[in-house]
DNA sequence: TTTTTGTCTTTTATCCACAATAGACAGTTT
DNA sequence: AAACTGTCTATTGTGGATAAAAGACAAAAA
């Protein structure tokens, strides 16, 4: 079947959501621009919504014509993008299934357990080989390295490394820097996660996310910022399969986090280096604990 | 045409020398680990010495009948794997030819230039992103970032930030450490070279990679030797287009190397740092003289 | 008993085809 | 003139096919 159309699908759903809040659709290439995709893909779905008779469509006119109901959109597990179903599908089995270092991995077998070609899974494999987790035998297997105590200290070994020079270097940023105002803005939503802890303790992984990849920016090296999206991907499955206390954990790390963003201000390269230092080893800790 | 054969051709060539020193061949499986591939390449490699009379084949009797000529031997084009060839055609046009920084890359012109399949292409262009020259705008065209001034900040900064961890657990090693013997080899191989600089100074790049590879293996962290491989492959092609004063730059750094490897011996950490140092400043101003 | 060989099956590397998507250009509307 | 639409072409993403290479297993030889 070639291509699947979810960037269709899922750009469709989004403008469904647009459309809920006006009486006529803006020109193609402004939807184009909104929605971040070609404008053959917004004729397509512009086609689609004449057919739903969600819209009088006319060139210019775009009426229209009733509200989205539920059943206009398009079912979630199909606006995935393949890579992102083969990436969940592989994460899950190395992280939550007994997968033991060495164990050899098949791109045939996964590519049939996945329902997909062979292809996809190997450009899979090729990408996802850059986060030190698999490693390939030319014209043979690939060998699985294992999510190891090992693994998690060379990662945070550099990550530490890397996060204390960038911290280091948004300590010196121009105060009219715009990344003071988007800590301005990370700083307020800590507040108020800290407030309602109980409710909201589930935030937190998305606003550590953000925080952290901000101050890597602040270092100008790709290579640097880059290396945060195998930060990013470990912990964020890791999370998924270990739970335990989550909101203890979290209020913990908030207020480091609270720290840390107030030794930034201050622009004290020591007590910007005894911050970070101290986030990163409670980080690494709460990360070893949770590996066995 | 599938697969290129070229596994096979290597393998035959270097099994044809092999050949040239002995009466008789030994056993497949012997033959295999030898050469690096598997029986069923074996027994093909058999097959065509066979025919070419170069051996008579029966069970375990693999005598050999006459010496290798020079055509016996496949051309040395036709045994390069096809994403060694994609790499060369493709670092050939990036750093050779007048490629500005933010131009597209296109998959299928690519194909096209190096007369294969985009399938293989594209592999090699998701490998090859990890170095952080091009990008890819997903559902379009990769962009080239460009071997720019700012790229060769970017890595350096890194590299100096790991190789000066490195060198500090260098000397940090056990005296029994197999490094030290590998040391040993290296500094050799500098007192040789230098004493005969001018004919033999073309042997540096390849004993420069060799010395730091070694220290940042030390380090034990994948993600720094992973790195190295960044490192490598700008240094291995910027070298081929630029040769200027080629000499002596390479006799400086045989003896920055050699002050640097005294440091390590000393495991003196200051001194180590020092002559760290010294060496990655004089090597990053190499890199940037050379860029424009 | 251990190693080697003969035979067969499975997997990888690569090309090709085709639907989805992006993008170019000219004519049309404001 | 500037922006938009209609139409057409080019490129990417993905499955499937096939030769090369790896590898499994039993029978044969040492």
């Amino acid at each position: 079947m070639a291509k699947q159309n979810t960037v269709f699908k899922d750009a469709f759903n989004r403008c469904l959501k647009l459309l809920a809040e006006t009486s006529a659709l803006p020109s193609e290439p402004e939807l184009g621009a909104t929605l971040g995709v070609s404008r053959t893909t917004i004729r397509a779905i512009l086609t689609r919504m004449e057919e739903l008779q969600l819209i009088a469509w006319d060139k210019r006119a775009k009426v229209v014509l009733r509200q989205p109901k539920a059943e206009d959109y398009y079912p979630a597990e199909e606006t995935d993008s393949l890579s992102d179903i083969i990436e969940r599908s592989f994460m899950r089995r190395i992280l939550a299934g007994g997968a033991e270092p060495g164990m050899q991995i098949n791109e045939l077998e996964l590519a049939r357990d996945i329902g997909t070609g062979t292809t996809s899974v190997r450009e899979f494999l090729i990408r996802f080989s850059r986060f030190g987790l698999i490693e390939k035998r030319p014209n043979s297997h690939w060998i699985l390295k294992g999510f190891t105590r090992e693994f998690a200290l060379e990662l945070t070994e550099v990550r530490e490394m890397f996060e204390l020079r960038s911290a280091a270097s948004f300590a010196a940023l121009a105060p009219d820097h715009p990344a003071w105002a988007d800590l301005d803005r990370i700083e307020a939503l800590h507040h108020e996660i800290l407030a309602d802890i109980d409710n909201r303790y589930r935030e937190f992984s998305e606003l550590d996310e953000r925080f952290h990849l901000l101050v890597h920016t602040s270092s100008s090296n790709r290579f640097i910022v880059d290396f945060y999206d195998i930060i990013t991907i470990v912990f964020h499955y890791h999370y998924q399969w270990n739970k335990t206390n989550a909101r203890a954990r979290n209020a913990r790390a908030l207020e480091e986090h609270l720290d840390y963003i107030a030794a930034l201000r201050s622009r004290d390269p020591v007590l910007v280096e005894a911050a970070c230092r101290r986030h990163l080893k409670s980080a690494r800790e709460t990360l070893l604990q949770s590996i066995q």
